[in-house]
Order: structure tokens, then C-alpha cells, then sequence
DNA sequence: GAATTGACTCCGT
DNA sequence: TACGGAGCCAATT
């Protein structure tokens, strides 16, 4: 996950399979959940469809979107823009799949 | 050990 | 793009 690069993002998905462990995109999740570590880009990671897992209400939302559109990345209604989500593997990895 | 619960994902409408 | 349904995994009840 600190492989995202400043100003990109990932699915959960990505990060796990990424990790080694392909179809535990939950896990991911929950791991984050309970995460205390302040270190963690935890923000840069998004659900499949590019768009935040939190509901627009949750406070965790704003935080997120306003940590994203510090790095540069655009978020619109909670779903970001200007940057591949689901599939930017290869951007980050360099790994063609 | 079954049922529930998520910061999830895929697919058809 | 939005919704609903089904699948999924691990932790908790």
C-alpha cells in the first residue's frame, strides 16, 4: 500500500492481490479499519469502482476526499477522477499482468 | 458450528 | 451510472 505513489490510487483489490492474497479485497478493508498506524496512505486506496468506500455522511469520507485532493487527485461525489482505479497495476508495479 | 457483519467485487438489468 | 442479487473471506457473536 506505501507502493502507491503521492497522487495515485488503488482498489482494495489491487493492494490485496498485490499482497498475495488475490480475492481477500475484505480483509484489506478490515485490516484498515483497525489500522492505528498514522504512516499508512490509507486514502489512496479506493472500491473497485473508483469510488470511496464510505457513505458521502460518514466523516471518515471527508477526510479522505480532502486528503486525496491534497495530493493532487480529483474527487467529485466521492468518485475520483483523472486516475485509473481499478487497473493501474502496471502504473505502480511496473507488472503487465 | 451456524449466523452475522463489513472501508468488497462481479454481473445482469 | 444506479440497483439488486450473489459470491466472497475472516472475525465476531
Amino acid at each position: 500500500m506505501r507502493a502507491i505513489p503521492r497522487g495515485e490510487v488503488a482498489g482494495y483489490g489491487e493492494v490485496a492481490r498485490r499482497a498475495g492474497l488475490p480475492g481477500r479485497a475484505r480483509m484489506v478493508a478490515r485490516l484498515l479499519s483497525h489500522n492505528e498506524d498514522p504512516t499508512l496512505p490509507w486514502h489512496r486506496v479506493l472500491r473497485s469502482d473508483g469510488r470511496i468506500a464510505f457513505p458521502p455522511d460518514a466523516p471518515e469520507f471527508a477526510e479522505q476526499s480532502q486528503r486525496l485532493r491534497a495530493e493532487g487527485v480529483r474527487v467529485e461525489a466521492g468518485r475520483v477522477r483523472g486516475v485509473r482505479a481499478a487497473t493501474l497495476d502496471e502504473q505502480i508495479w511496473g507488472v503487465p499482468d
